[in-house]
DNA sequence: TCTGGGGTCCTAGGACCC
DNA sequence: TCTGGGGTCCTAGGACCC
């Protein structure tokens, strides 16, 4: 098994240098309010995404800033994925810009030169550094790739897994996260090597137990090699934070009503309908409470989900209590492929339900 | 390190059916 | 009538990723 993880370097920040010859060799960053992506020369300096761009001017008034341009990120992400198509089509995104490739069999033996080829092309044809690593796991592939950049290509052998395992740290891993990691470390565990003397049963105690898996198959090397390809998308939703914390009534509806909008937009010319829906509100001390339901096959148009969606924001209990809220947000699942409207078999029968 | 927004997947528990 | 087991579906919540 031959797993290639591909990442466009500081992706937006590339982009915008391929079209704009002055936004090279110096502090760069692509950047609205915060930072949605800093160069590398910027990140030398202390700048990172998040950022808020005020404070980036104020302290470093040499850094070159242009806006997003998020269409020209879609185009050359489409680009990009093309180009991953031509070596293998066993490929899952992680996002826009990066991607595992299953190039098994594909590399006529010779991985590093499909990985290089790949690099160059990506170089040539699109003017976008490519950085790759290559493994036997998409977690060996994601961490070799993390030391490729930037723009470079590095490979991690059986071998080179088997001697750099033991001390890798848990708060690297990738599929171990904020939530897990602190666990991990109030129960003595900080390298792959200390979960050692652990098995299913120990770590059960400490971890939910999917997570027990995921460590279990890291420690013996035994962890995940299969590249999924997507299908169409299961969710659109949107979300929008509440500041300061509300407990209006009128607040909390005109902001559900907002993203309940945002989400049926985001639904676009997709032929299928939703077919469940999901409210969620996060009150001020962090919790968050959601509630599911079917959505009825009468019931497409934004008014009518919005119904749906006020009763099950009544059902969260947002007003039972003294807590503010601070965040609103819903979900619209749509049918898997199979139920799209127009391939079924009996679009008409009776007795069927319509949705 | 944190914030914010858009996604995916998994699990526990209960209901229901056979 | 009772018991048990297995499968499936639904809901709520949790964790992760970029």
């Amino acid at each position: 098994m031959v797993i290639a993880h591909a990442d466009v370097d500081a992706f937006f920040v590339s982009v915008e240098r391929r079209d704009t010859p002055r936004y090279r060799d110096r502090p760069f960053v692509v950047a609205a309010e915060v930072v949605a992506c800093a160069s590398y020369e910027a990140r030398e300096l202390g700048v990172h995404a998040g950022m808020p761009l005020a404070r980036v001017l104020h302290r470093w008034p040499e850094v070159v800033v242009a806006p997003p341009r998020d269409e020209r990120y879609s185009r050359a992400g489409e680009e990009l994925f093309a180009l991953f198509r031509r070596y293998t089509p066993l490929l899952q995104p992680g996002s826009m810009e990066e991607a595992f490739l299953d190039v098994t069999g594909r590399d006529g033996g010779d991985p590093v030169a499909l990985a290089a080829g790949l690099r160059r092309t990506a170089r040539r044809e699109l003017g976008l550094p490519v950085s790759v690593g290559l493994a036997r796991s998409k977690l060996w592939a994601k961490l070799a790739g993390r030391r490729a950049k930037p723009d470079g290509l590095v490979v991690i052998d059986a071998e080179r897994e088997a001697e750099l395992r033991p001390a890798l740290r848990l708060e690297g891993l990738w599929g171990v996260g904020p939530r897990t990691v602190p666990r991990l470390h109030e129960a003595g565990l900080f390298t792959v090597a200390d979960l050692a003397g652990h098995d299913e049963t120990s770590l059960a105690a400490i971890v939910p137990t999917a997570m027990v898996r995921t460590l279990l198959a890291i420690a013996r090397g035994t962890d995940d090699a299969t590249v999924r390809i997507p299908g169409p998308r299961r969710s659109v939703s949107a979300q929008r934070t509440i500041s300061p914390p509300t407990r209006t009534r009128s607040t909390v509806l005109g902001v559900l009503g907002t993203v309940v909008g945002l989400a049926v937009d985001r639904l676009g010319h997709d032929p299928r309908r939703p077919s469940r829906l999901e409210v969620t509100v996060r009150f001020d001390d962090g919790t968050i409470r959601t509630g599911r339901a079917p959505l009825p096959g009468a019931v497409a148009d934004p008014a009518g989900i919005e119904r749906v969606a006020r009763r099950l924001l009544e059902g969260t209990g947002w007003e039972d209590d003294g807590r503010g809220v601070t965040l609103a947000g819903v979900v619209l699942f749509l049918a898997a492929a199979r139920e799209v409207p127009g391939q079924l078999a009996l679009p008409f029968a009776p007795g069927l339900p319509d949705g």
